[in-house]
RNA sequence: UCCUCGGUAGCUCAACAGGCAGAGCGGCCGGCUGUUAACCGGUUGGUUGUAGGUUCGAGUCCUACCCGAGGAGCCA
């Protein structure tokens, strides 16, 4: 056996010969030519079996390979132009071939298949060229929000997943019996980090979060994970600063570490190229100048009805779309309502009725990628907005405990990182980019 | 939870106005020295989501239920 190789090297190794293991992609057959696809994990290489190179009983199960059998294959590596493969361009002239295992017949062949059936078999579709090349640019984007924050002096800090109280609500919680008493699966570690950056001054928390929102759209899953950092000594403005470089690092990274699966996916990379700071900032009070605008321009009397919103009340979706189709990078609304934000956020100043909050949506209908705000640092008021939104005192003793003992001006985000990998890799829905995703109706597998 | 659409071979789908349940792909056998989701010939393959009902006759019509997709609301 030769040298044991890597596919995603393989132009290292040009004229020399090599062993790969892995699995078969795909076969096609030309008379005393066999070509198989083969993939190895970090990428597909075609090798060529030609009848008189090889014994009779390896050109006999190579013809015969089924997908997805697991094999050893040597060869000489070839730079070869018609060769297809990731990265393509190179092929292997095989010498030899022992099957591991020839495979039982394999469900998700090359052609075409509907998205319960896929969905069933996720087990085997990650296995699949494009959820592969998600995946690893999923892998990259966590990889990318790790770096970017441990070099600018964040610690990060794990928070609880089983937590007592609600973040903000308690409609959308899943509930698990904790020794006879309700705790709830973590929607959010914001409360957390609030009393550890009065430890360590920047930190973030990064893992799964759960909501049980009974939503079923290309936006949603019940299990996704978030990052969320928090800063002391920050405001709103420079909360924004923060985000904007965060998330234009993540996307440059991907740009230049992931191109070859950018391809496999067939994204345009121009609008990603734009990603770089300053982001465009509107307010909430603009933002629905704007959408009244665009209502008015509309002859579509859908749109008219779908885009109608009065003041104090959320974006929905066909909102978000309609604005960050005005701009050419991910878009900042800041300034919401009170009455549709978290207890939590400061007030504006001498507008009680607007908080210090700021969602960043990402362009191409993908949505708000990003929620944030200053949060309050006033004990007295904290404590009035939690009798404001009748939650109880009691749960939240120790997060108002930490407005007595030097409270500073503070703000944090999340960032959903679902949403952010659909985003970049031009998907359209989230459940592609996680590899087991949980949505409304689906645990398996 | 609401609205819309759908469920037929392993997969993707067809089946006129209620009248013999089909095709392509996959699998299997054979052919081909450059295939890219190859191509050519042959072959295999069915409790039409479930339970009732109407009818001489139901994949097709009616009722209920189950499952899925898309969207809304809610949210990252």
């Amino acid at each position: 056996m030769a040298n044991i190789i890597r596919i995603e090297n393989i132009a290292n190794h040009v004229g020399e010969e090599v062993t790969i293991q892995g699995w078969l992609y795909n076969r096609t057959g030309k008379g005393k030519l066999v070509f198989l696809q083969v993939r190895d994990g970090s990428g597909i290489v075609q090798a060529v079996v030609f009848r008189p190179s090889v014994s009779p009983e390896v050109f006999e199960a190579a013809d015969h390979l089924s997908q997805e059998s697991s094999l050893v294959v040597t060869g000489r590596v070839r730079a070869e132009g018609r060769a297809p493969g990731i990265p393509g361009g190179y092929e292997l002239d095989v010498s030899d071939l022992r099957v591991i295992q020839q495979a039982a017949d394999y469900p998700i062949t090359p052609k075409e298949h509907g998205i319960e059936f896929l969905m069933d078999h996720r087990h085997l579709w990650i296995r699949s060229r494009k959820q592969w090349a998600l995946l690893r640019i999923r892998a990259t984007v966590m990889r990318a929000i790790r770096s970017w924050l441990d070099s600018h002096g964040y610690l990060e800090v794990s928070t609880p997943i089983l937590t007592p109280a609600a973040g903000e609500g308690t409609t959308t919680l899943f509930e698990v019996d904790y020794f006879g008493e309700p705790v709830y699966l973590a929607q959010t570690g914001q409360l957390y980090n609030e009393a550890t950056i009065y430890a360590f001054g920047k930190v973030y928390c990064f893992g799964p979060t759960f909501r049980a929102e009974k939503s079923k759209t290309r936006r949603h899953l019940t299990e996704f994970w978030m990052v969320e950092p928090e800063v002391a000594f920050c405001d709103l403005e420079q909360l924004m600063e923060i985000e904007e470089q965060f998330v234009s690092y993540i996307v440059q990274t991907v740009l230049q570490e992931r191109k070859l699966e950018l391809a496999v996916l067939e994204r345009d990379t121009s609008a990603l190229e734009r990603v770089q700071p300053p982001f465009p900032r509107i307010s909430y009070d603009e933002a629905l100048d704007r959408l009244a605008a665009i209502r008015a321009a509309t002859p579509d009397p859908e749109l008219k009805e779908l885009l109608a919103i009065e003041w104090g009340s959320d974006f929905g979706s066909p909102h978000e779309t309609e604005l960050t189709k005005q701009f050419d990078r991910p878009l900042f609304v800041y300034g919401y309502p009170t009455a549709c934000k978290a207890f939590y956020m400061e007030p504006w100043p001498g507008r009680p009725e607007v908080c210090k909050s700021v969602d960043l949506l990402a362009p191409e209908g993908y949505g708000e990628i990003t929620g944030g705000s200053e949060r309050i640092s006033d004990p007295e008021l904290l404590l009035q907005r939690i009798h404001q939104e009748g939650l109880p005192e009691e749960a939240f003793r120790w997060y108002i405990d930490l407005r007595r003992y030097g409270s500073v001006p503070h703000s944090g985000f999340g960032l959903g990182v679902e949403r952010t990998v659909a985003w970049i890799a031009g998907i359209h829905h989230v459940r592609e980019t996680q590899p087991f995703p949980r949505t409304l109706g689906q645990v398996y597998p």
